[in-house]
DNA sequence: CATATTTGGAAATGATCGTTCCCTAATAGG
DNA sequence: CCTATTAGGGAACGATCATTTCCAAATATG
């Protein structure tokens, strides 16, 4: 019954094969995306960047726009899966809360984060204006939230989290100090004071 | 011994005299700065808004940055003499730091909070390429932090808050959780929310 | 009253922006 | 082997950008 329609090259879609691959060059577009912001990234910034000329990646996306939303979806995509394997050896709600903020610490110091934050910078520049960035930043942050709601609830129930405190507006207040993080980050610091103030947010937990 | 050269007028600095009134100017260079962001705002946008035309414009600024940098500097002035205001019947130091997490908030939510703080948008668009904002940004950030501490030290003086907490890197949590809580409201919250937020933060202070 | 100095504002300037056009190259299907 | 389709890339396009230029108006000084 196996139909090689699905066949290991998966019928490739017609016309000239695409030379580039386009996960590395949305990782490169993360990169100048993010530390120049949307506004001051212009084609030319781009094309010598991911490795194309403006004509091709007019051929490959929509406009600038378009660009911007896939990296963005790229970005979102590998800082999940980045953030899942940092937590992953966390055993009770608090050690993996911990885990969380030391790993967004460890992205707001140093050059990292001096480079800042693609969905912060979504969320600073376009948010007004653009409403399918908007549409964006409000899932991610849903989703942020929810994820720490999840792991407070695993934190009550394991005893390493406080069993008085709302899980909802805790969660709230772990993506502010996320956030705040980031922009703490955009002004220089070291991994030390960075840590610390993830250290120091862990009493909201008690 | 009165010498008039510091009479009421004071002196005028010969030739035509400005018709606009620098300070109402600025004030609305502000608001489209901070809702539009650095790079997507041009000068056909300041001029409307300024009431200026681009030739004014240029006589009383060096460029887009000088504006720029005009308004970021009386945003601080005006937003400085809003939070020493909003802190001013606090008693306590807990209280003090209440009342700043709750003027914090208030800006964080509706269309303020979708508009933005100019500080972060500074921070997120400009600290890394223009050393003039990150100057600004780095001193912004370094006083608020200074400012919390010294109200931190005050509350452990006067018992409401814990004696055992690091001024310091509390100090800087704080920092964290405010402009946290700006970028939250970039994504829209009601003030119930971002309320909840800033009453939450004050465990820190346990 | 004359001159110097500054502002207000309209129009012009050169550069850069995002985007399109057009031609060539590479593949699939018939 | 021919045709359709898609990608790569250089050159061109109109629009918009920040900035300058130029002239008239308003003030201070002598």
């Amino acid at each position: 019954m196996a139909i090689d329609i699905e066949s290991p090259a998966a019928s490739r879609p017609a016309g000239r094969p695409r030379e580039f691959d386009m996960d590395e060059a949305l990782d490169r577009a993360i990169v100048v995306f993010t530390e120049r912001g949307y506004h001051a990234t212009s084609i030319s910034d781009l094309g010598p960047a991911m490795g194309l000329t403006a004509g091709s990646l007019y051929k490959a996306f929509k406009d600038k726009k378009a660009i911007f939303l896939a990296a963005f979806d790229r970005y979102k995509l590998v800082r999940n899966a980045a953030l899942a394997e940092a937590i992953s050896t966390g055993r009770t709600g608090r050690e993996r809360i911990r885990l969380a903020l030391r790993h967004y610490a460890d992205s707001a110091h140093g050059d990292d984060g001096r480079r800042g934050c693609l969905v912060v910078g979504a969320a600073v520049e376009l948010s007004l204006f653009d409403a399918e960035t908007d549409e964006r930043v409000r899932l991610s942050q849903s989703r942020l939230e929810a994820f720490f709601e999840g792991i407070i609830r695993q934190g009550q129930a394991d005893g390493s989290v406080g069993g008085h405190i709302d899980p909802e507006a805790t969660a709230r207040l772990l993506y502010a100090v996320v956030q705040g993080l980031r922009i703490a980050g955009k002004a220089g610091q070291d991994q030390a004071r960075a840590m610390a103030i993830a250290e120091a947010a862990l009493k909201i937990l008690d």
